[in-house]
DNA sequence: ATCAACATGATTGTATACAATATTGACGAC
DNA sequence: GTCGTCAATATTGTATACAATCATGTTGAT
């Protein structure tokens, strides 16, 4: 019970946590002093933490100029959710071969907590959202798998950040609720296409096909350069 | 050209090397001071590249007792090593999809390299056969893909490590070859196939069937209570 | 006015010092 | 002799101090 956690990785956890909420958006400068400041540690700990989170890819850390909230480009955007779609996909297969009564209830138990956050539109039901597919993956029973998982979903949080217009709920709770019954249905064709089609949902929200993220400003300044 | 490089950077590099090259074998304590000392840094720059390792999976790092390369256990061995099957797997059909003779010179060169490295019998063919793997990996042009398999491709070089009976090459040299003629011959199902059943030789050699690991002491322990 | 060179301040990279925790060995009770 | 307790030592966790690098604003020449 009593967990003890260093400095290090509460700071971690906390910034981990800011990020994913899109507390802290795409871009948002990670200054040492400043955080260390905040939270009433030293600059050490706080390194700790962000050379953690830069090797999960949330967090930018370029030599000598410090570390920022990670900002996904467009086609990092594609490629990640090309690959979660097959890392998920592999979880329904997994899930549909053996998924136990318990586990039903448990994921019945999160869907229950994000309907219970969805008036809320705040950060919690962001958060809940990302976690019942971690929750799936988890329930494969492979470490590896769920750690892949876990870290795609992540990135993927930041994409929605930086891409989607209004920072609503991901994922509609709706849609987990399908994905729960087609699990329990042990239909393998019709519970992956259910999760790719939720995923699909999921990745129009963040509009990948509209640019609208101007990553370069270069790109930017080109359309005004004839206004001289 | 002037690569500028951090000391933690080259802690990290170097000690990653030396595990990967099984020079440092699972289960070997790594004191700070101990290698601070050998690099001439100070444990600052060691423990961020501890830190960067353990993100990695291939170093532990218990609290309040130092870090030590990963022991992965069986479970966690065939864990990884069914993911690795269908992660490569993946790549194989992408790389199906659209490999240019660029890409595939590439592959040629390194496996003439391997070749070369053959007789050596050492860390370095160890290496580079576990860098086809990536190669193959970084020639889908998928970021997210390389970044998993590096990682999964240097997990799997831990459980040979481990369990291993020689530290011989990893991959048959051969077998990089047939891999490649069937990327050439763009037939998926038989590239697929050939692959697959390489990972399988590899499994293979790790003997994972065999309990040859006693990660438990009491499992040891326990044999000898009868000699007494 | 424009631009380069430089000086100043701010921020990161690294080393060292100190605090907290774990490991080891010795001592004493039984 | 065995076990538990405690002191001494070693190692990790954290803070602070210093060095190196970068950002910014000023000065001065053209």
């Amino acid at each position: 019970m009593s967990e003890k956690s260093s400095r290090s990785d509460v700071v971690y956890r906390l910034l981990r946590q800011a990020i994913l909420e899109q507390a802290l958006r795409p871009g948002t400068k990670l200054a040492e002093d400043t955080i260390a400041d905040h939270f009433k540690v030293s600059r050490t700990s706080v390194r700790a933490a962000l050379v953690r989170l830069n090797a999960e890819g949330i967090v930018d850390l370029r030599a000598n100029k410090g570390a920022c909230v990670a900002e996904p480009t467009l086609e990092e955007a594609r490629d990640i959710f090309a690959l979660r779609r097959m890392l998920e996909a592999e979880v329904i297969r997994r899930l549909v071969a053996d998924l136990g009564s318990a586990d039903v209830k448990r994921l019945e138990q999160h869907v229950r907590q994000e309907e219970a956050a969805l008036s809320d539109h705040g950060p919690l039901s962001i958060r809940l959202a990302g976690e019942f597919h971690i929750l799936l993956a988890e329930l494969t029973g492979s470490q590896a798998l769920a750690r892949f998982v876990r870290e795609i979903v992540s990135r993927c949080s930041l994409i929605l950040a930086r891409f989607a217009r209004l920072h609503s709920p991901e994922c509609a709770v709706d849609e987990h609720v399908q994905i729960i019954r087609a699990l329990r249905s042990r239909d393998t064709a019709t519970a992956e296409r259910i999760m790719l089609e939720h995923l699909h949902a999921v990745e129009l929200r963040a509009e990948l096909d509209i640019d609208k993220a101007e990553p370069d400003i270069s790109a930017v300044l080109q359309r005004y350069a004839s206004k001289g």
